[in-house]
DNA sequence: GAGCACTGC
């Protein structure tokens, strides 16, 4: 066992008695958590084990905990790792962080984490938090995941696409290991236990068995972690898996329910707000919201509102969060309000996971959601508002008692919560699959229908994406990935459409245009619209616009960024360079989280496709080319103008609308690649560039020729 | 003439 502090980097400098006392808060503060209670057992049952399950509710330290206790029982032993999944980046690093100087290390040392764009771990880390997106890449090139002897995924109760997949995979991980691979490797079959072995260009996965040859890996042990009070999937899923419960340490929260149905709950939101405010103790309110529009429309409404209390109560301030929002302006929800004003949070469904907001006390929760679903049949995604289920319910109410007891208003009475849909819908049950397939083709599972998935998606969406994998080449006549062109798809993280985007340019000498478009593709909207300066900003938008459509307009924009770049880039230092992109963007209005996110795709990606090889050239002035380019890579977007100026999608039928963000809203063009089909108040395609029908039969000839 | 829950590689 490794001893704690091997490698602390101990500060000559810092005051010792400092970091004493820092240390034995730290040691108090372990001691103090539900779960430090059960180290002896919790140990014991993973010995007994392969497989366990934990439901904790929040502040049991599950955690930041139980790596700390597997590390010290010794399941790092011969270098091994424990590494814990997490849905979201953010959290992540913060366990990682905390859990590093709870012991005594630096971080990328014993404690690291890796996330998309930033691995903060070395050769002694032992203990790795990440995301889970990011352990199903690891497993594309370690396909038995053999450096680790434990995994613990967290939050499984949240069911992302990622941890459901994950989940899957790991079972199937689980039962290999506990063969021996050596004779799993002299075996003529190459097929192990589904984990496909093909030489040649999947000679990274031979190689690794070759380090393993002769060598017995030790068992996976698997431990999920959830909130949710049942834990009955998953312990069915995993062959009876056991339970074991810890206590979390949350303050109770009283509910309230409405006496009749509510028929308009933004109203009743609002009275409510007032309601507390004039009636209840000091203590900042969280509202939850489906939308911006509708955060908006209260927003404006209470602020009326409070115009209209006598003066003494006007110590109300209201604060709206939502993704689409720029970050500096999320962080208000953050900052302190001066004592004796309440704080009105009104947020989406952002402040239910994603962002913690200390000092609430009352939550007002109207009881719905907005939701995207897909339809297979059309190829459309949607927007669509649905009632909440019990345990999103709970976790709402939840929010109201992290510092102290609290009160939850729930805008509907107590007959409706009991007719909810106990949890939510998996996303994998509402999403396209065409990455998921693409992912578990690569990682060796041949027959996607047959995967041992926790929750099975619906057979139409899984034959709609292999459809469109076929289509798009990624999948041979043999139901195998493709050589190279499916291998390569899988290789790339972006949709599966993007990646063969990427390839398709390589062969027209636009490569470099492409690399950029699918990485602005990529983000949330890179323009920003507030509302108090919408000419102003329509006006900058017009001056990155291109007549072709969004997708030369976006180039546009990253080009002009870099251009900015490059002649600050001599005066400034990086800290201010970052500093004057941010202020260019503001004047410019355009988001600069999503530029700094584009820009950091663009850079991993073209790291990926100078990898494989693909000539990075750029088709210079020549804007027809790319546009034809467009047109051979989204040949299964393609909306054409009827005689009464209407717009249908090709492949569905439907009839569609262009996007009023689109610099061809309005425009009226012949005939329109497209890369995003949803459905809000109309049916919308969004990222627009117009083409030539004539190209289709030319360009997608298997595809056009049939149809015409 | 009109608009976008949240993640992740």
């Amino acid at each position: 066992m490794e001893r704690q502090g091997l490698n602390a980097k101990v500060s000559t400098n810092d005051c010792k008695g400092e970091n004493i006392s820092r240390k034995r808060k730290i040691a108090e503060h372990r001691k103090s958590l539900p779960v430090a209670s059960v180290e002896n057992l919790l140990i014991q049952e993973v010995h007994r084990n392969n497989t366990l399950i934990i439901v904790g509710e929040t502040g049991s330290g599950k955690t930041t905990q139980i790596p700390q206790f597997l590390f010290n029982a010794g399941f790092c032993r011969d270098g091994k790792a424990i590494g814990v999944t997490q849905p979201r980046r953010v959290a992540a690093v913060t366990v990682a962080k905390r859990v590093a100087e709870e012991c005594g290390v630096e971080v990328g040392q014993k404690v690291g984490y890796s996330i998309r764009f930033e691995d903060v771990t070395s050769s002694s880390t032992r203990i790795k938090y990440m995301t889970d997106g990011l352990l199903l890449r690891e497993a594309l090139l370690d396909p038995y995941l053999s450096r680790y002897s434990v995994i613990i995924v967290d939050e499984a109760h949240e069911r992302t696409v990622n941890t459901d997949v994950l989940l899957g995979f790991l079972k199937k991980v689980q039962k290999t290991r506990s063969r021996s691979l050596n004779d799993s490797f002299n075996t003529r079959n190459t097929n192990i236990s589904g984990l496909v072995l093909e030489n040649g260009n999947n000679g990274k996965y031979v190689s690794s068995l070759r380090q393993h040859r002769g060598r017995k890996l030790p068992p996976l042990k698997l431990i999920i972690m959830s909130a949710s009070l049942d834990a009955r999937l998953f312990s069915e899923y995993f062959g009876g898996a056991r339970a074991f419960r810890v206590q979390g340490r949350q303050y109770p929260v009283a509910i309230f329910y409405t006496r009749k149905h509510v028929s308009d709950y933004s109203e009743g939101t609002l009275i409510t707000i007032f309601q507390i405010h004039l009636e209840e103790s000091p203590g900042d309110i969280l509202a939850f919201l489906t939308g911006q529009e509708e955060i908006e429309s209260i927003e404006n409404l209470a602020k009326d509102k409070i115009q209209k209390l006598p003066e003494s109560k006007r110590n109300l301030v209201i604060i709206p969060i939502y993704s689409a929002l720029p970050s500096e302006q999320q962080l208000r929800v953050f900052a302190p309000t001066p004592p004796g004003v309440r704080k009105v949070i009104l947020a989406t469904n952002i402040a239910e996971t994603s962002v913690t907001i200390p000092g609430i006390k009352y939550v007002i929760d109207p009881g719905f959601v907005k939701a995207r679903t897909y339809d297979p049949n059309k190829g459309m995604e949607s927007l669509i508002v649905f009632p909440t289920s019990k345990a999103q319910a709970l976790q709402r109410s939840g929010r109201a008692g992290r510092e102290g007891p609290g009160k939850c208003f729930r805008q509907y009475p107590e007959d409706m919560f009991y007719k909810l849909e106990d949890s939510t819908k998996p996303e994998i049950k509402r999403c396209n699959l065409s990455n998921v397939i693409l992912q578990l083709k690569a990682l060796g599972v041949d027959n996607v229908t047959e995967f041992d998935f926790l929750e099975e998606p619906p057979r139409q969406a899984i034959f709609k994406s292999l459809e469109q994998l076929i289509l798009l080449g990624a999948i041979a006549n043999d139901g195998k990935l493709s050589d190279p062109v499916g291998h390569q798809m899988a290789r790339i993280p972006l949709d599966p459409i993007y990646s063969k985007a990427l390839i398709v340019a390589s062969q027209s000498n636009c490569l470099e245009e492409m690399l950029i478009t699918v990485s602005m593709l990529s983000v949330e909207s890179i323009f920003y619209h507030p509302r108090e300066k919408l000419e102003e900003a329509r006006a900058k938008m017009k001056s990155f616009s291109s007549p072709e459509g969004d997708h030369l307009t976006l180039i546009n924009v990253y080009q002009s960024a870099e251009e900015f770049l490059n002649k600050k880039k001599l005066e400034l230092s990086k800290e201010k360079l970052e500093k004057s992109l941010r202020k260019w963007c503001k004047e410019n209005f355009i988001n600069s989280r999503s530029l700094r996110h584009a820009r950091d795709i663009h850079s991993q990606i073209r790291r990926h496709v100078e990898q494989m090889g693909l000539p990075l050239h750029s088709c210079g002035d020549d804007m027809l080319q790319f546009c034809r380019c467009l047109a051979a890579s989204f040949f299964l977007n393609v909306a054409t103008k009827q005689p009464d100026g209407t717009y249908r999608d090709c492949a569905s039928g439907e009839m569609v609308q262009i996007h009023p963000s689109s610099v061809l809203f309005r425009k009226k063009p012949d005939c329109v690649i497209f890369n995003e089909f949803v459905q809000t108040n109309h049916k919308y395609i969004r990222n627009i560039t117009r083409i030539d029908r004539l190209w289709l039969s030319e360009l997608a000839p298997n595809y056009y020729a049939l149809k015409s």
